[in-house]
DNA sequence: TAAGTGATCTCT
DNA sequence: GAGATCACTTAA
């Protein structure tokens, strides 16, 4: 897919299969307003989460109030709180009622899902808002040139009680700097 | 390696 | 309403 340099990356991205956006999102900009001032973070790791029937996500019991912008439009961000102190980010991926989402590990100068919403002080205000420049936080793509030879792939984190295929899936990818 | 932490979900 | 669970981090 086509991405302009320094553009905000809009819905038409993130409404494709969620492995493809995962992918694709290695290595560019997670932008974040605050106060005035714009960050921009390459992002280096990401795990995909497709659909209910992967037992991993969220939404393979159905709809909930927490999941439901899951199952809305692409392009909008899934921000929910996990062990009781850390916020993890996901952007809402495929068409709507098609419950995924990519869950942002890791950028350039943050490691870890938690610490990257700490780093970029991000929590629920921004869930279900859209990942647009408008809402403080959103993507743009970067003038890196990702090859395949750039990316692992590796199981997903964290999701042991998912069982097989899901737990060996190999739905988390690493850009290698 | 284990504890901290609290929203969410499932079962009464 | 109560109890279990959980896409993590930090300090030891």
């Amino acid at each position: 897919m086509k991405r302009k340099v320094g553009k905000p990356i809009g819905q038409e991205f993130f409404n494709r299969p969620t492995l493809v956006v995962a992918e694709e999102l290695l290595g560019q900009y997670l932008c974040r307003q605050i106060e005035g001032e714009t960050e921009r973070h390459i992002i280096t790791e990401v795990e995909a989460y497709d659909g209910q029937e992967d037992k991993a996500c969220h939404a393979h019991k159905g709809k909930t109030q927490r999941n439901q912008v899951m199952f809305g439009p692409a392009g909008q961000w899934y921000v929910y709180l996990c062990y009781g102190m850390h916020w993890l980010l996901n952007i809402v991926t495929g068409p709507e009622e098609y419950p995924a989402a990519v869950l942002f590990r890791g950028l350039q100068t943050t490691t870890g899902p938690g610490r990257l919403t700490k780093c970029l002080q991000i929590n629920s205000d921004q869930n279900e808002k859209p990942a647009l420049p408008d809402s403080g936080l959103w993507l743009e793509a970067s003038a890196l040139n990702i090859c395949k030879e750039d990316i692992s792939r590796t199981p997903r984190i964290g999701i042991d009680y998912a069982g097989s295929p899901w737990v060996e899936a190999p739905y988390r990818f690493i850009l290698k700097i």
